[in-house]
DNA sequence: TTGACTCGGACAACATATGTCCGAGTAAGG
DNA sequence: CCTTACTCGGACATATGTTGTCCGAGTCAA
């Protein structure tokens, strides 16, 4: 999987505790990663209508639904797309025995079954919100972290 | 996911109807691909012992297991490897806002949603068998697919 | 003993993911 | 109203992993 999904769901998290646009350098900053790559990873989120970008001076991106409403699931598939990862190459309609078309309507037995886990994946995926890990992280350490956070993105120099 | 996953499967399931040792070239010819790289797959089954390698000259690859033991997570974490998808790199200990590494000692909490996905994609893929994708493969198309790959792997000219 | 056929790991070519850059546009401030 | 500085957005290189290929070591049959 692309690592970019770990950046991306990093900085959804930290726009719960943002009061205004969050620029992309800002978050770059507080996750010590690579600027320019975390805005592509964030060009995704926008594309997918989580997040919108908001332009001009003191500009950055805001988080367009509740986090309530955004499951970890959108942004997976924001990021890495939505295509399921196994592809079916119809390897039954290839060689001496190959099977004919007109029988091939349906997907194979291999495809239905990764397909069944694939569904699993997403829709484990699909029960976590970024306010659900927006509590889960305030409850793993004694400190309000993101509270933290939010300060922090106020009083942060430019 | 890495495409020759579908290909060890394919090899897995021709491998059931097979009497005896099965030579890679014979497989690759079955299934209509490259020779060469399904030789690889073959020997990352080999590495995981679901299948063995016999040498000589009538050799080839059987199964080592009844294909009621083999499941498709074997399968798949032979070829792609046992690690999860995704892999955390600790972002929260990094930049100004760092968490200080005696504070995480457990996973985060993107990561443990990340887990719990995981292993319920693995669970799915756990619950079928090699010798499940034989009887659902039989049950897709009228004639006795299996049968005729096993006739055609007798007759074949070498 | 011969011989030919098998697997096994080491070697390139390609695709995707990663990382970087500069231009178009916009809102704030004078 | 204009300037200006800051923002995003897509187009451009690099690195890593997957795909594809090759030839040598070993082994069983004849």
């Amino acid at each position: 999987m692309s690592g970019g999904v770990e950046a991306a769901l990093h900085c959804c998290v930290v726009l719960t505790a943002a009061t205004g646009p969050v620029p992309a350098a800002r978050l770059a900053q507080l996750h010590g990663v690579s600027a320019t790559y975390l805005a592509k990873q964030l060009q995704a989120l926008s594309r997918a209508d989580l997040v919108q970008s908001v332009q001009g001076k003191s500009g950055g991106y805001v988080l367009t639904r509740p986090p309530e409403d955004i499951t970890v699931l959108d942004v997976v598939e924001a990021v890495e797309g939505t295509q399921s990862t196994f592809v079916c190459t119809e390897i039954r309609q290839r060689g001496p025995l190959a099977s004919p078309p007109e029988a091939c309507t349906a997907p194979c037995a291999i495809a239905r079954t990764m397909a069944v886990a694939d569904r699993a994946w997403r829709a484990a995926l699909r029960e976590v919100s970024i306010a659900d890990l927006g509590r889960l992280v305030g409850g793993d350490y004694d400190t309000d972290v993101l509270g933290k956070v939010g300060d922090w993105l106020v009083s942060a120099e430019p």
